[in-house]
DNA sequence: ACCAATCAGTACTATAATGGTCCCATATGA
DNA sequence: TCATATGGGACCATTATAGTACTGATTGGT
């Protein structure tokens, strides 16, 4: 199975949380509570998300987090990039590996594979997170056509 | 990162390996040397995808492996299913975990999260082994024949 | 000026998942 | 019958993950 850590699970709730009122300062024991977390490590993907953009931050007695663009401009892919490092399914996509394939003659399972990544990106990417908080019988428009992203351009 | 295991991507090597001559029965020493994993490593990953019934196997002297269908009826998914279980991304994709998800007044996050994993899913169907073995760079053409010119080079 | 609330950064530990190997049983063909 | 293969587990070392704790910096209110 393709997975993604709990914490990321987590951290998707936690925005969506804050994109149900994205202009208020949420502190982090409020959205502990208001995702079922604990609040050490609320405060840890909250910080991550805040270090990685997502989120803006302000200190003191009243502060908090909000989101730092409108749920209609953080996608899925934003999230767990964040939280997960960049979206690839294998080595051969973010960094090189050249050990293997070299033997198969002409890798071209290697390209393949970025172009799969790819589309996995797309997918995640096509989600926002204004999106995920709508009730799931609205109709969502990403991944129309799959196969389009994944055959090669001439 | 959305990841996927080194023994799943050892296994997609090894596919593609066995796509190049559909027809002959590979031994398992054979598929190592040319994926260039270790024995046992290949072992074990042919007996998952032959249980799985991707893979048909022949004991004996002159045994080994081949693809129980064409390259061209083995997608991405059916390997990665086969050595990683189901794809889906959360848990409340493939299992029941109601628990945080209450809070979140009406999850509609898990259904929007299904439907991620749907998209997803659909990406890695969509791509055939055949095409694995393809240059990417060239437009699509089924495989009718294995070709001479496509195999392994000692 | 002080204090309490809040975020920032990092270090740490227990648990689980993964990767990799080995053993023994079973089937097959020469 | 014997060498060659696969079938099915069991096993352990290593790594990744989840979760927590601690210290420091900043802000706002009194």
């Amino acid at each position: 199975m393709i997975r993604i850590g709990k914490l990321t699970d987590y951290g998707i709730l936690i925005m969506t949380h804050l994109a149900h009122d994205p202009e208020r300062l949420h502190p982090a024991h409020e959205v502990a509570q208001a995702v079922g977390v604990n609040l050490p490590t609320a405060n840890k993907l909250l910080k991550t998300l805040a270090r990685s953009g997502l989120l803006e931050s302000h200190r003191g007695t009243k502060g908090g987090y909000l989101l730092s663009r409108s749920p209609e401009a953080i996608t899925m892919v934003d999230i767990i990039g964040a939280l997960e490092g960049p979206v690839g399914l294998t080595d051969c996509g973010t960094a090189e590996q050249p050990g293997n394939c070299q033997r198969e003659g002409s890798c071209s399972v290697r390209a393949n594979w970025q172009r799969i990544s790819q589309a996995v990106h797309d997918a995640l990417a096509s989600v926002t997170l204004s999106e995920m908080i709508l009730p799931p019988s609205q109709p969502i428009h990403f991944m129309t056509r799959p196969s389009a992203s994944l055959r090669p351009q001439p």
